[in-house]
DNA sequence: CTAAATAGTTAAGCGGGCTAAATTATATAG
DNA sequence: CTATATAATTTAGCCCGCTTAACTATTTAG
């Protein structure tokens, strides 16, 4: 086995331990919350890339604008998003994060911050610190792959 | 900032960065290929743990018997799951993955690989060796946290 | 053997989420 | 200014996924 098959191997157990850990936590939570793939892609777009426009989000689900639409209206009915007028082009429509939308998101994680505290609670200091150093090596590179 | 938040809070941002490259792969993937959250959650349910029964299925999502064995329906015509009768009771039908679903399961898997093997690329060998450890040590850990 | 419990399916009904097509409002090209 | 393009919404219609309730088949308790 070469070394990159082997650090992608072990790579790979990782990413499938958290998903694991993940998936199961947040379809529950999805269904939980009313939530479809959708609301839930369109949540996080939003934390991620900020207010975006009505047919940006569609595109972004390989939906159309209509679909897109309607799922917004039930999200801002639930008080997740804020609509407003752009003003630089009055077609469009901001799409933002209400705090609420703020705060769904943050409930998602907030179990994973648990766990990683628990696991943090098991590793010597020696440990974190040669983890730490690992990651951040990793988020550096895995920003230069865009 | 303490040791264990400093940790928690590299492998956070790390999370995110895999979650947010697995999730809208996901959302995807779902909608093309026509499968809800909860046939996805049966699939990789059924990957993990082998075949199982309806009611088993169903409270693994927080559904009725009755929304299972409609929706298990529509997995079987799409042949990505067969059902076939426990002898040891014959009251319970035994859910399990078809080849075609396995397939399914590992074509999500597959475009994680190719971005692995990328950043396999970009990394030194001693960074590779520093990552796998680290990981590795990581994987373990997390083992005993159940 | 009978009664009750359990596993799964089926049927009816409700609402979600999608599309295509029509509509409204605004911006841009000629 | 007019014609066309673009952004978003509304409407009608379809299928999906969920629930409850009724039903079938099988197992278990007494």
């Amino acid at each position: 086995m070469s070394a990159n098959d082997q650090f992608v191997s072990v790579l790979h157990q990782w990413i499938d331990l958290l998903m694991h850990r993940s998936m199961r936590r947040f379809i529950h939570y999805a269904r939980e919350s009313g939530l479809s793939l959708s609301m839930i892609g369109t949540l996080f777009h939003l934390n991620r890339m900020g207010s975006s426009g009505v047919t940006d989000l569609g595109d972004h689900l390989g939906v159309t604008s209509a679909a897109t639409s309607q799922m917004l209206e039930r999200l801002v009915q639930q008080k997740l998003i804020q609509r407003s007028e752009d003003p630089t082009d009055r077609r469009v429509k901001q799409i933002a994060l209400t705090d609420k939308g703020c705060q769904v998101l943050e409930e998602g994680l907030r179990s994973r911050q648990t766990w990683l505290h628990n696991l943090a609670d098991i590793l010597s200091e020696k440990e974190k610190e040669q983890i730490t150093a690992a990651t951040n090596i990793m988020i550096e590179k895995a920003k230069q792959l865009g």
